[in-house]
DNA sequence: TGACTTACTGTATATAAATACAGTACCCTC
DNA sequence: GAGGGTACTGTATTTATATACAGTAAGTCA
């Protein structure tokens, strides 16, 4: 990993620094650190902030009140995906307010854009290894390549689906052969793509 | 239990304090928010803030400077989980410390105790939606209940399998008629577990 | 021996940023 | 048509917090 060695003191002050921002959302302030840490004056704190600095474990903006970065591989932080219950019937926008719980999940693996989480129902998607009761991680778009998988609302239900194309048409197939391949145009009624699957999240037991 | 619906504005202010928060790993002052939406006056970042507050998305600590702690039902705690590349063989302790990366969770899916993530290899257990590629969740610990999925260390190698016992022997067995079933006790190498398997991860792309 | 780094105390000053108060305008709904 | 919520502008004041300068003490290097 290749970052320079820290004292015992900047690693302990390297991890509260970890702590108090997973904790709180925010960075602290130096007068907080010096009182976690028992410091009568604030110098202290300084340097050892100034020695993370030049090592390249943080990093500041002079001037700037509790502006400490996080730098380095533990990715500090983290957005909440809504995990959505139930897709609304009917509605025309997706009713993203709707949820009912979070998935916490790294934004560098997420990528841009937003995001949401679907629980999986049924078997249709088995032979892709989407089982039921699976999570997938939904990048949300209205179109999509043929060849990746979908969410698409149909009615009144969520389906995950492959987008394939046969010949001129393109359609909604099933990682299963018990069910029918819908096609994407000319179907009552009308598929409407929520998003791309990105990811899969599953809890055992 | 979901929260109170927000209105277009309070959504976007949101979006942007989650955003500006992964960026920098601190909250923005009242100023910043102001600045990116192009108000010319704070009070109006203030009301937004007091609203997202009295809906409970956000909490503020009075008087302190970017003191905005995200609620939203997310992390209390994100926990940065260890990706284990290769496990290393012959040492008899888990060498945690030699990681290339690692996964945000949060605890709250997570449960307690040390966790490590690992990256499967092979199809040893794809009938159990386990594939090669996919990164299983595991938390650490040296038994298992039978039928549980453990991650088990054998000679060099780390494999993930179920713990079943028949009869009276106890053995590790594959999601795939194709291996063999191994004994835990009288086998060479001898097995050892590292963990069950508590969760799955997958990205598609 | 002296120069250098780490690890602080103590006091003082400057300022980024929160707070406060006074408005305007546009919905709703009762 | 009065009252309440949302969505702001504009100016002034206060303060939490960063910065600056001056030290002390112990350990390491050479």
């Amino acid at each position: 990993m290749s970052l320079p060695a820290l004292t015992d003191r900047q690693r302990a002050l390297l991890d509260h620094l970890a702590s108090f921002v997973a904790k709180r959302g925010y960075a602290p302030s130096l007068q907080e650190i010096a009182h976690a840490f028992g410091f009568s004056s604030l110098q202290g704190v300084k340097d050892h902030l100034k020695a993370l600095e030049r090592k390249g474990y943080v990093r500041r903006r002079p001037g700037q009140r509790r502006a400490i970065t996080l730098m380095g591989q533990p990715r500090p932080f983290a957005t909440g995906v809504p995990i959505l219950g139930r897709v609304p019937a009917g509605t025309p926008q997706l009713a993203l307010e709707q949820y009912d719980e979070r998935l916490t999940l790294d934004t560098a693996t997420l990528g841009p854009g937003r995001h949401f989480a679907l629980q999986v129902k049924g078997d249709s998607m088995i032979h892709a290894g989407i089982h039921d009761g699976d999570y997938v991680l939904v990048r949300q778009q209205d179109t999509a390549e043929p060849g990746a998988i979908v969410v698409a609302l149909l009615g009144e239900d969520a389906t995950v689906k492959y987008l394939r194309r046969r010949g001129r048409q393109v359609r909604l197939e099933a990682a299963n052969p018990a069910y029918q391949p819908i096609p994407l145009h000319g179907h009552v009624p009308a598929p409407r793509i929520l998003g791309r699957v990105v990811g899969l999240y599953r809890t055992f037991r």
